[in-house]
DNA sequence: ATTGCTTTTTGCCAAATGGCAAATGATCTC
DNA sequence: GAGATCATTTGCCATTTGGCAAAAAGCAAT
């Protein structure tokens, strides 16, 4: 029991994928680093190669992108303890083509590419451990946008009510909206509408 | 040498995810199962467990399921060279929600569970090449739907005809639209002012 | 309280899409 | 080839949503 308060939320986490012992769990602490961003704040930014796995103790991240004509899509929201990193960018080391930016103030540990790395080569198990990570998150990422799809704005507005029950007044409408793919105006009669 | 011809398109597609020996190879393909499906038949259907893991050496498939009015919707298609298999039900041994239907003949190769399972326990680094078969199509998938939100219909039917270039004229023009989250007489409509 | 800034709401109208039903076209069977 | 069946297109109209701009509301700094 050597490891830092902050880090019992990442570790806790982990358990539900797989086991780790003691030493394990000491390393994984010594490599973590905190970070701390204002609202506004980037996480990670569209043309750069993403170089850190994070995971949010607290506050609420999302993910956009802008388009040819400057205008921005939500692509995903991401609440506290969740893992926050850009897979493609940060696997393949490629630029990445989204922004991924702090909606409130966010509490967040990551960990470098390097120590990343040591990780899966010192800890057994670690790589299927991560795998079942992404595989539950990307799992999750489908089964929230697919339905969207084939609904109307308010029935899809409804639903994100239901997924992210704690967000709808802690982040700004045009976000949402955006996520929607419908227009603030929308969402605003929406909301009107509904209650 | 010894494998099989229908085998070789899928041994080539395992080898994309990492390496396997001739021995190994072998094994697979004495697991492997051949099924064709006819226009219409399911490989899987809502209500029952999955059971098979399956490999669509050729046609297509799609993955659908029907709401509290019968409407259907199409969440997914699944073109050749692709693995088809329900995640959810498979792993979890929980009844499905959805059936996965063939939109033509399909020819395919399949896994029942208990051989699945053999190959997990028998091949060093199966479930590691498993994993980054799952998450590249979960990736692939959210890749597809995702930027479909944002865009009005004529735009997501352009950007089907980018992603599935194959499709458009070889599947009922109902799927599509359910797929895009239209009516059909919206997507003829479309259709006739693209071209 | 006042000012300036940002976010949200509203009104107005145009455009897109849906719902329904009929017409047309395609395919298959007999 | 005549029906039967199913898929697609079209017309009509209602509804939803978008685009734009102004008004209102919220918020922070002074």
């Amino acid at each position: 029991m050597i490891y830092l308060a902050p880090m019992e939320e990442l570790i806790e986490y982990i358990l539900q994928f797989g086991t780790i012992n003691q030493q394990q769990i000491a390393l994984i602490s010594r490599k973590a680093q905190e970070l701390h961003l204002r609202t506004g704040e980037y996480f990670s930014e569209a043309g750069k190669v993403s170089q850190r796995v994070g995971f949010i103790l607290e506050g609420i991240i999302r993910v956009c992108y802008y388009n040819n004509k400057g205008e921005e899509t939500t692509k995903y929201f991401i609440e506290e303890n969740n893992m926050v990193v850009d897979l493609n960018s940060f696997d393949n080391e490629i630029p990445s083509s989204s922004y991924v930016e702090a909606l409130t103030d966010c509490r967040i540990v990551f960990f470098s590419r390097k120590d990343w790395k040591e990780l899966s080569s010192t800890i057994v198990g670690w790589d299927a451990i991560v795998q079942k990570i992404i595989a539950r998150a990307l799992l999750q990422k489908v089964a929230r946008i697919s339905p969207l799809l084939s609904q109307d704005a308010t029935t899809r507005y409804l639903q994100f009510l239901d997924i992210y029950p704690t967000l709808a007044n802690r982040i700004p409408l045009s976000y949402i909206a955006s996520y929607l793919g419908i227009t603030q105006s929308s969402l605003s009669r929406i909301r009107k509408n509904i209650s």
